[in-house]
RNA sequence: GGUGCCUUAGCUCAGUUGGUAGAGCAAUGGACUGAAAAUCCAUGUGUCCCUGGUUCGAUUCCUGGAGGCACCA
């Protein structure tokens, strides 16, 4: 079987990415691994933007809504099924494409992450009732003693972090940087990353105008089904909490929906940026993202 | 028409007893190895409404003007 080809599709909410993806999937007849932190559930679909029934139907999609925001599922989880799908679907075919907003798990795909230990859910609640109770100054200290890699080198600032590599010790007894930059095996696949890139006043724009469509389409009602389970993990997510602190009396619909555009733009300034270090990308404008896409394909497969 | 108050960062406003100014929000830049649509870090030069005057020096005091708000006619 000749090289394998795996088309990496990046750029931030909102700029085309999907549609992208579907006509480079019709053209190689590969189908769609998606590497959106949100659309793996099948709860969420409006606020997500999980692609509409037409165009599921127009290529096939996979790592879409095929989890419950129930069930734990973390990036690891995710490198192994899609890992493991690709490897499948290269013993037949030779084109797959990725394409999602979320930076850390489409390198996990495409770099692969490090071994970690498991944590159990316990770890981490643990450390989290003991952030509340007696301050990150007291894990920074604990974390200093016990990893002073890490306390050096993560952004100790960050609460997440600091519970991160606390938890990796509590259940190994090693430091969470000793697990760091081990040698990979590399992927028996080639590479080839398309960003997509909007001047940020478009960009914007497009993203007030798919929130008042998400709204127009429901997104309240969804949103409101879902109030109940707000703690969970995967509804710490823009178009939910917002509406949640509605729900609440925090804050009117108005505002709420202020809030939700604000926080897109914020989430597609993050995704830029994530992208924006990245190498050996082949940067499309959002206008012309097919045909330069098509041109650049046509010659590097 | 009269009286009073207001006009300073994209927005809401503070402040300078006269020595060209600072908060919140917004915005921008960055970080990121199983919470990632999460989480965290950094960044404040703007005709201080215009005009003339007083002054070594005016965004600040005074004159005139423009705009806004409130009350009285």
């Amino acid at each position: 079987m000749s090289e394998k080809h795996l088309i990496s599709i990046i750029g931030p909410t909102g700029v085309g990415k999907t549609s992208l993806a579907i006509a480079i999937s019709t053209q190689f007849k590969a189908p769609i691994i998606s590497s959106d932190s949100r659309q793996f559930y099948k709860e969420m679909s409006i606020g997500t933007a999980v692609p509409t029934p037409k165009e599921l139907a127009a290529a096939p999609h996979h790592f879409i809504q095929h989890k419950s925001i129930h069930e734990p599922y973390t990036v690891g989880d995710f490198e192994k099924e899609a890992m493991a799908f690709l490897e499948h679907h290269y013993k037949e075919n030779s084109v797959a494409i990725l394409v999602g907003g979320s930076g850390l798990y489409t390198d996990a795909v495409c770099q692969g992450l490090d071994y970690f230990p498991k944590v159990p859910i316990s770890v981490r609640e643990d450390l989290n009732t003991r952030l509340l109770k007696q301050g990150l100054v007291v894990l920074q200290e604990e974390l200093k003693i016990v990893d002073p890699i890490s306390f050096k080198n993560i952004a100790i600032d960050n609460p997440v972090r600091v519970i991160r590599a606390l938890e990796i010790y509590q259940v190994s007894g090693q430091p969470y940087s000793s697990f760091l930059n081990k040698v990979k095996t590399p992927r028996p696949f080639k590479i080839h990353t398309l960003g997509i890139e909007a001047p940020r006043e478009d960009l914007y724009k497009r993203i007030n105008l798919r929130v008042e469509h998400m709204l127009a389409a429901g997104l309240v009602a969804e949103a409101k089904l879902l109030y109940p389970l707000r703690n969970l993990n995967a509804l710490k997510t823009v178009g939910y909490k917002e509406l949640f602190s509605y729900f609440n009396n925090e804050i009117d619909l108005k505002t709420a929906i202020e809030e939700i555009k604000k926080n897109s733009r914020r989430f597609a300034k993050r995704q830029s940026t994530w992208n924006r270090k990245k190498t050996n990308v082949q940067w499309v404008s959002y206008k012309s993202a097919f045909q330069e896409s098509m041109d650049y394909l046509n010659k590097n497969t």
